[in-house]
DNA sequence: ATGGCTATTATACGCTTGAATAATTACTCC
DNA sequence: GGAGTAATTATTCAAGCGTATAATAGCCAT
């Protein structure tokens, strides 16, 4: 009866394996498959280690939906150079990998559902959603004012829901069936519709499309 | 030790209440929390008579899932009049109660999130999306037709995918956030977004906003 | 009214779950 | 290089899971 022979890690690097242990698990087997003997087994550990890390399974849940939420919004939120080039790679990123695939949406799905009925999901939700919106609606006000068109907040914020919603729904059915679409067709899409919602027009160069 | 006595009732509303009460346990406490026996408790059964109508616990999911996407979408499909007042009430009907509540959307995740992972939810979800989607391609052509505007299949499939974006986008925002909009607010984002998207006004006469 | 059918209840079984605790061993520091 | 520390493993536990089967009772035909 030998032990299994293991190393001691540093702790951000256990927690941080562990957690993309819990993300690959909800990923391939749902969140019901993401037990913690099976996230021991992803990390290559045992189970106890878990507890010993993370107080119970919801804390680790609530540290892995952070880290979702981190991947889906920390790229766009940190596009640089002018107003235009700034949205434009904003909605980019958005629809692009790694943001748009089948996995991200299992992922944010998985936690959107648990999140309608576990309060402390919820609010890490919020968090991020709103970070989010106000993140667009800043670049929609910049980009609107250097074209010197209306800029106010109220149009601002409507315009933001909107684009917001767009980006969304193309995003959903860019995961939910990326392979139906050509390469860049959603982008482009997104392009023209956001042209129209905003009517101005956004200079394309240097994309692929 | 006397029995709990009971009523013997016809299979099809015996059936329709087991997947009422699926429906309400996911809402109220997620997939993980709609156990047979907790179903059996909101159907005012007992756990065993699941079984007796659903071969698995799967099948009972597969058929709730069923009736999620037709309350989903089944409305919006059946549109009449002419083709403005078709589209226009499609859009109203797939951003006002009772498609967009927090409830639909608990419901929506917790499949899609099952989905990914399981094949038969799946297939379930394809079909569902698949007859949607065309139904508001359909819905587009015959309004630009008739308006004169390009109604090109090309086009359509194009515009069919954006408007559907932006539909699920401002759905997902009402389902999540309902609050944070005055009402008819996302329904007027909505049509203004889609004339955008369109180049084509749509009346609003009879509308509440 | 009653006998038979079957919808329904009741109970049990084997498994898996999250959690708790005890035993061990890898690594640090002197 | 040996002792001490705590990260990690191993084991246990009660609860809850889906499923299976036996017992019961509501209801319909006669």
């Amino acid at each position: 009866m030998t032990r299994r022979t293991f190393h001691r890690a540093p702790e951000a690097e256990r927690r941080h394996d562990l957690i993309e242990a819990t993300l690959d698990c909800i990923a391939e087997f749902g969140l019901e498959g993401a037990t913690v003997r099976q996230i021991a087994v992803k990390a290559g550990v045992t189970a106890g280690l878990i507890r010993h890390y993370f107080q119970t399974k919801e804390h680790i849940l609530q540290e892995a939906y952070r880290v979702v939420i981190a991947r889906l919004t920390e790229k766009a939120e940190r596009v640089t150079g002018d107003p235009q080039t700034r949205l434009r790679d904003f909605i980019v990123i958005n629809l692009t990998e790694p943001v748009t695939n089948s996995r991200s949406l299992s992922l944010w799905a998985a936690f959107i559902s648990r999140a309608s009925v576990d309060p402390a999901l919820a609010a890490i939700h919020r968090e991020g959603y709103l970070g989010f919106r106000d993140a667009l609606e800043g670049l929609l006000h910049d980009f609107l004012s250097e074209r010197g068109a209306d800029a106010s907040k109220e149009r601002c914020r409507h315009l933001a829901i909107a684009v917001n919603g767009l980006l969304d729904g193309l995003w959903l059915e860019g995961c939910l069936a990326g392979e139906l679409f050509e390469k860049d067709e959603l982008v482009d899409i997104a392009l023209t519709s956001i042209e129209a919602l905003l009517g101005q027009t956004i200079d394309r160069t240097g994309l692929s499309v």
